[in-house]
DNA sequence: CCTTGACCCTGTAGTTGCTACAGGGTGCAT
DNA sequence: ATGCACCCTGTAGCAACTACAGGGTCAAGG
């Protein structure tokens, strides 16, 4: 069984669906550890990173913040640890997500509501317009 | 009929929920046009600055960008214009909040169905690690 | 052997929409 | 005259990247 061979950074990258300079920018901000160099100064990545990694980017394509994801991540590195933080942060972020929800339902509705009153005719008489200015302009 | 005299910047503020140092900031960014200045070097609004930042206020609320925001002020001040640019607008607003939307939607349900797996035992098996972690880790 | 081109390196500045000072000046009431 | 609340400018910070600039490295082709 032969090892895998290093990656540079660009393969690493081009695994996780991220840009070079993200990567480089989640080692200074502490969420992945600095890798070995080549002798030409390149980095050099092996399959640990690479699981690091995609844990980070599923992190935040679940809309966890880079702070959240570095405590699941000491969390998680800490295996005897109780999974009752991890739950924790979980459903904090599931209401944060909710909120968010529904507030952007909120905010359709009006727009769709702004927009259908629209007869497209001059800027004068427009809905959307007159939507977004203060109550009714009595002059 | 008296003339309202003019507001301070705190005023303005005040009457638009808005802090200070934001009023300042959409002046500098050319939202909110220069208003006078009274002896003393303060800022002195009228009812028209209230009736801009009210609208500006709105468009934010609205989750319109500044940019956005300053194309329908270019487009409210010229009252001849046609409203169709208006609609343009607001129909790709609403179409990337309604993207935004379904992105959340998805991810209050993967959300959810990851918090619901886990027993809270010990991180070594805690489902939410699990579920952020790749796939099934084979060694 | 040399060049070309794709990749890598560091470091810094820009993005969005504010917010938070620091270090001062103004205006009004007591 | 002395507080105190408010105002002024200017700069730096936040999140989470992104985009250079100005260089170095490496493998392949001629």
């Amino acid at each position: 069984m032969a090892q895998a061979p290093p990656m540079t950074i660009g393969d690493l990258a081009a695994a996780t669906n991220t840009r070079v300079e993200t990567v480089r920018w989640y080692e200074k901000m502490k969420l992945l550890p600095a890798p070995e160099r080549s002798a030409g100064n390149y980095r050099l990545y092996g399959p640990e990173h690479l699981r690091r990694l995609s844990f980070i980017r599923r992190g935040r394509d679940l809309g966890f913040t880079v702070d959240q994801i570095r405590e699941l991540l000491a969390m998680a590195d800490d295996r005897d640890r109780s999974c009752a933080e991890v739950d924790t942060i979980a459903r904090a972020h599931l209401a944060q997500v909710e909120r968010k929800l529904a507030d952007l339902t909120r905010l359709a509705h009006e727009l769709r509501d702004v927009i259908g009153q629209c007869g497209c005719g001059s800027v004068a008489d427009c809905r959307i317009i007159e939507a977004l200015s203060p109550h009714g302009d009595p002059s």
